[in-house]
DNA sequence: ATGGTAGCCTCGCTA
């Protein structure tokens, strides 16, 4: 069967209800992964989800960060947190299986991956060790041999061509040596980034920031990422960059970007 | 030219 994941930090639900519904009214995705919803779980407005046919899981809190996952299929074993330091109540990541019937299971997450700036402070560090949690929990999720996604805001510009200004970013926390070392050693874990899967064009982005005319320039990143389990990848069929949505009306400062899978058979 | 904008629900923080 087709099955489409689609991952997309929406900056506030409350914010962008009528934007996040119009789009999955055109697009309809079968799972997405939002971030920075800004709200805690009791807040979240799942009803105009529940009517266009999603089942909703939050992992919130208030005012900032935030994550959560629609489905049309039943989500199943929710977990929320990132595993590996009991002492971070960032609300960053939830996971789930979704039971794709016949045709198998696939697991997915929401991320919503630390932004790190300044370099020179504790945001950083805690970025770079929330990194190493994740790719320690995508080493121990690889060992299943299951199909799965690791969707959402990485904050991470993987490479010079993900950027408008390779040189203007060099020193930014979402570019520098660091960070882009352990986005490539989840990478080499076996993780693949499904877009680069399919496509090497450089410019693609799925970010302009809300100032300085940065959508009407172009001046762009590409930080929006589904990383795909080998089991995954091989069912990878396309993915879009949903880039028109950044001029819509109230449009979040990142757009939906959408894998297409066909799990048809079952998963091996 | 060290600006600019958006969300949250504050008198500033985060991005």
């Amino acid at each position: 069967m087709a099955l489409s994941v689609a991952t997309w930090n929406v900056n506030g639900i409350r914010a962008r209800l009528d934007t996040v519904a119009d789009w999955l009214g055109r697009a309809a995705p079968d799972i997405v992964a939002l971030q920075e919803i800004k709200i805690a779980d009791e807040g979240f407005p799942a009803e105009p989800f529940e009517r266009l046919g999603y089942n909703v899981a939050t992992h919130g809190q208030k005012s900032f960060n935030g994550v959560a996952l629609l489905s049309r299929l039943p989500l199943e074993d929710v977990s929320r947190g990132l595993p590996g330091d009991d002492g971070d109540h960032q609300a960053r990541y939830i996971e789930a299986v979704v039971s794709a019937g016949a045709g198998g299971s696939v697991r997915v997450a929401s991320l919503y991956l630390p932004n790190g700036n300044p370099p020179d402070s504790d945001k950083y560090s805690y970025k770079l060790a929330w990194m190493d949690r994740l790719n320690r929990h995508a080493a121990d999720l690889l060992a299943l041999e299951e199909a799965f996604v690791l969707a959402g805001d990485y904050n991470v510009i993987p490479a010079d061509g993900d950027v408008h200004d390779p040189a203007a970013w060099a020193g930014d926390a979402l570019c520098l040596p660091e960070t882009r070392a352990r986005f490539r050693a989840l990478a080499n874990l076996g993780l693949r980034d499904a877009l680069r899967a399919c496509d090497w064009r450089a410019g693609q982005y799925t970010f302009w920031d809300y100032q300085a005319g940065a959508w009407q320039k172009n001046n762009g990143i590409r930080i929006d990422h589904l990383m795909v389990s080998p089991q995954a990848a091989d069912r990878l069929n396309a993915v879009t960059i949903a880039r028109a949505e950044r001029g819509g009306e109230q449009p979040s400062d990142h757009v939906p970007v959408v894998a297409e899978f066909d799990f048809q058979g079952a998963s091996r």
